[in-house]
DNA sequence: CATGTATATGCGTATAGATGTATATATTGG
DNA sequence: CCAATATATACATCTATACGCATATACATG
């Protein structure tokens, strides 16, 4: 696993950004009125998502519509999933193994 | 959603050292051996992986073992999901939007 | 072609963060 | 209590990066 994909949304304006494109393509005015950040800033921003793999874009006119690829969030599902299935199995193979991820129970 | 996890896993060697962790716990020294940073930087990464959620900390001796938390990676999959449940809601209800998410086809 | 609109980028600056050295704080054993 | 071991932290330094401003580029429209 590259850090490229945590360090692109580890700034809150670039998770800011993610988040709201939730809803679809956004042009990059949409983004940045929704924003307290200067239009170059968003547009950084916006390239550095697109160099980690996380938003696409598609030019309409003058203008470039973002959205987010979801081969990005399928990666990052991916590679959380493999710490959860290396628990599961212990827990499987050892029932006392609980108390390693839980709090003690009074 | 917090950028902390983000910007906890965002750093090559903290990112190495919760890889190292899959296995279980480990001594802060394991870890230092396992890298190619000082002692003191691995201490600090510790901490700040520690204050993000991702591991958890058990006094053994003048040790101190190291483990992950799987709530934080609980955290980061739900966080995940809620982006491909968005698309899977999408796809059902417009077929023809598979466009949006896949390159097209020739 | 000229003007307006939308987006990207070069530049300077300010701030955050990563690192090693040295030192401080536990904890253990004698 | 003293020495050794394990870990944390203060400090200085160096690098990365986020930001706004100004400007460049691209497209549209008259």
């Amino acid at each position: 696993m590259d850090t490229q994909i945590f360090h692109a949304l580890a700034d809150p304006a670039r998770l800011r950004i993610v988040e709201a494109m939730r809803t679809g393509e956004h042009a990059v005015n949409d983004i940045v009125e929704r924003m307290d950040i200067h239009q170059s800033g968003v547009s950084r921003h916006l390239r550095i998502l697109a160099e980690a793999g996380i938003v696409q874009m598609r030019p309409d006119g003058q203008r470039r519509l973002y959205s987010l690829r979801p081969e990005a969030f399928d990666r990052l599902e991916a590679w959380v999933q493999g710490y959860r299935r290396h628990w599961e199995a212990r827990l499987d193979r050892f029932g006392a193994a609980l108390e390693t991820h839980k709090d003690k129970k009074p």
